[in-house]
DNA sequence: CGATTTTGACCTGCGC
DNA sequence: GCGCAGGTCAAAATCG
């Protein structure tokens, strides 16, 4: 799709016309006033709950000791642009919700982002359907000649496993970090140039077993400052019961993040993505310490959601998300 | 010594 | 068909 295709499609979300609800819902519980809502309990929450633990993980995290600046609640903006399959590209600006005004342009012509919104917009279709009667074919060839070709054997029948194409999650996090803690341990499998940026994409797998959510790191070009993360697939299990540095678990939540564990109406989809290095927490001490509680509120962009059909737009996944189309 | 990262090779899809 | 770029693999290196 073409840049210009982009900006065409793009869907504006109008935060002041967004109900109080939607705001409360999504994203204050980001901030060290935000309000919680506790009026329903889906069967999956705990998968909010997940992410509460990754507080307690971030404790442990001063190594990285992320600059207030990159945290800062003053320096929020953000902007959530959406890149379903197929043509629609919503964008949702989602700087009100974070309690702040000022919000920054989108600009699809950003070639880091590029390749993070369209390009990944992009994969996302599920073409690997229209090539699977072609892979199997290549199977089959790589199978019999399995003499000398075990690793293309390995390969090929994992391919063909992930048939399915996973949901995706884009944003941007301001961050001199480049991999940011969310309480899962990823497990880095492969590092990329990216064209027309001098900054890497780093690609990660989720370490736990048989959990298949994969996510993408990649620094900006023309704004260093901003880290791209996309995140794959969905988590099919807890936080691991051990994190580095961690002593005990679950005890040193920001009193946001407490109200939160009582309940959330947040789809787990959602919430799966946020929270990537939406917090920093910087505990006294160097790793596994889990002194003083204090934490900071990073610069997070969400940018895209894409989705497959296998899962529903991200509307359906956020039912109190609303959008409007800009004429 | 197990877990993780690094890194070059390989595979695949896509545009020309 | 070819070249490019994205994505993945896996051996080697490194780390804790």
């Amino acid at each position: 799709m073409s840049d210009q295709d982009q900006q065409r499609e793009i869907f504006y979300h109008d935060p002041f016309n967004d109900d109080q609800r939607t705001s409360e819902t999504l994203f204050s519980f980001f901030g060290p006033n935000s309000t919680i809502r506790d009026d329903s309990s889906p069967p999956n929450n705990q998968r909010f709950h997940d992410y509460m633990g990754l507080t307690h993980f971030l404790t442990g995290s001063t190594d990285y000791n992320t600059p207030a600046t990159s945290f800062g609640y003053s320096s929020s903006s953000s902007q959530l642009l959406f890149a379903p399959e197929g043509d629609q590209k919503p964008v949702m600006d989602t700087g009100n919700l974070l309690g702040v005004t000022e919000t920054t342009p989108f600009t699809p012509n950003s070639s880091s982002v590029r390749s993070s919104s369209t390009e990944a917009a992009e994969a996302a279709e599920d073409e690997h359907e229209l090539q699977e009667g072609k892979k199997e074919t290549q199977s089959k060839d790589v199978l019999e000649n399995e003499g000398d070709g075990s690793k293309k054997v390995i390969k090929q029948k994992k391919k063909d496993e992930k048939k399915k194409r996973e949901p995706r999650f884009a944003f941007m996090t301001k961050s001199d970090i480049d991999h940011l803690e969310d309480g899962y341990r990823w497990r880095k499998y492969g590092q990329k140039a990216v064209k027309n940026s001098p900054y890497p994409r780093s690609y990660y797998r989720c370490t736990t077993q048989k959990c298949t959510v994969k996510k993408r790191v990649e620094r900006s070009y023309q704004d260093p400052s901003t880290v791209i993360t996309t995140y794959e697939g969905q988590h099919n299990h807890h936080l691991p019961a051990t994190l580095r540095g961690n002593v005990g678990g679950g005890m040193l939540y920001p009193p946001s993040m407490m109200a939160a564990q009582g309940g959330s109406s947040f789809p787990q989809e959602f919430l799966a993505q946020i929270p990537n290095g939406f917090y920093n927490f910087s505990g006294s001490g160097s790793r596994g310490g889990s002194g003083g509680l204090s934490y900071q509120q990073s610069t997070l962009t969400p940018i895209q959601q894409l989705q497959n059909p296998d899962y529903g737009l991200l509307q359906d996944m956020v039912p109190s998300m609303t959008f409007k189309q800009e004429p």
